[in-house]
DNA sequence: CGCTATATTGACTTTGCTCAACCCAGGTGG
DNA sequence: CCACCTGGGTTGAGCAAAGTCAATATAGCG
């Protein structure tokens, strides 16, 4: 059985609904962009992102590479990602989880994850089985065109990040990023007079850029210099965002939020 | 309404059944590896693909960027790709697609596309309704099944290339489109004795690794030079599979042919 | 046969990598 | 409360991979 970088993995039950809730509501919102749901079906999607919430530390592996996808994820609190490893080390980020994010509703099709998910801070989700998926599917058909809805984006996201590693210099590729975790972050509503949390170590976006920690050190003090961002104690300040989305040609519409 | 680098884009109805039969087939055969079919479900499958034919020149968009998505294409003839132009002309070739591919059966959800669908080659298409589709997946539940697996596999491809575009060298990179694209045409029956089409242009290769032309005639020279595949003609000859998968670090499991 | 698209090659430049030293902040235990 | 430790982050010098630009060659196609 792969096993992640940091060799273990662990996730915990626990208590504190409070933030759970926050997060609930956030993913329903953030469905309800895109698709107006019946008053029943908010309820009953409310409720399954409540019913099994598990908590599991920094940088342990939701799932690793291999392993059989028995449950689906729904991000509650805190950041994660994809990625995926080669023989020698080589690490690859590909797409980052953020609260109200649900990890592909129907993986649990395959046999094998082809790659793996860890958290990259501390982290609240909720279990959803692939039984209590389609007893909600079925009661509330709407609420499977949000789901298409939701892939259909994160598919477009991941096209986005090749773009990104094929096209962008390194700063219009780091710009990009920070341009489009500030617009994901803001439809849940965690943004806040031009700033937003960004746990991302350096070389935690060196492996999503596919660039190095030092370069990504070098870029970052590119950004700042021109006066665009501030990324400081895990917080990212946008000065200047139209500056930003310019110098990453960043255009909003692939995470068709309406 | 965006238009594609060559200003034009043409669908043309077309007559000859004997390929896009022979494409239809495979297609259904595809599934079938995943999802074993009833017999009403297969023939309902191969009618839809040979209902509403379409041919198109080499270069034009089948769809482009911004339009509304009306209809789904399967491939019967040729090749297709994804594509993303930035606005300064640096294009991005997304994904490959190849005889018996679907292209996201539910994009029509979307009002918009984020990203243009062009023929690589001189292609033949069928066009299949929402409508259609709809009614095809309501009678036949299995069918739902196989086209998440198809569309799981899409998205399993998409990551791949980001690790390729992130991590891999361009040695690397080329070495697994050529042996990805090798395999996934194994599974359709397009290889043989070592041998399969392959008629992508440098500069179609260039912007699908993010590289450049001059680098990528470089690289399959020296691809050659260590004898593990020839490219001449539009036609891919490889020496040695193992050589190839090692170099790439290729591991066929995120195609999941079982 | 000649036109156009594609591929090859070379000289030179640039971007980003490597590796290693150093710095800083926050957390822990004495 | 302070000393230390550790996990980030910064910096510098030299280097390698891939880009640029332009000239030339080749191959299909009409």
């Amino acid at each position: 059985m792969p096993i992640n970088n940091f060799g273990y993995r662990r996730l915990f039950r626990f208590a504190g609904y409070r933030e759970a809730e926050m997060a609930a509501i956030h993913f329903v919102r953030k469905l309800e962009v895109f698709a107006p749901l019946a008053p029943d079906g908010e309820q009953a999607l409310h409720d399954l992102a409540l019913k099994r919430p598990r908590s599991c530390p920094a940088h342990a592996d939701l799932i690793s590479e291999g392993e059989d996808p028995k449950t689906v994820y729904l991000v509650l609190e805190g950041w994660a990602c994809r990625y995926k490893m080669l023989e020698d080390g080589r690490r690859q980020i590909l797409s980052l989880f953020l609260p109200g994010d649900l990890c592909d509703p129907y993986v649990y099709i395959l046999k094998r994850m082809d790659h793996s998910i860890a958290a990259l801070t501390p982290l609240k989700v909720a279990l959803i089985t692939p039984r209590e998926f389609e007893e909600l599917t079925d009661a509330q058909p709407r609420v499977v065109r949000a789901l298409w809805w939701e892939s259909l984006v994160t598919g477009a996201i991941q096209r986005e990040w090749l773009v990104s590693a094929g096209q962008r210099s390194s700063l219009e590729a780091l710009a990009h990023l920070l341009c489009e975790t500030y617009f994901r972050l803001q439809l849940v509503g965690l943004e806040k007079d031009g700033q937003c949390p960004f746990p991302l170590t350096q070389s935690d976006m060196a492996d999503a850029l596919g660039v190095t920690q030092p370069h990504v050190s070098r870029t970052l003090q590119e950004l700042h210099d021109t006066g665009l961002v501030l990324l400081k104690r895990r917080q990212l300040t946008v000065y200047d965002v139209d500056g930003l989305r310019r110098l990453a040609s960043f255009n909003p519409d692939y995470l068709h939020h309406r």
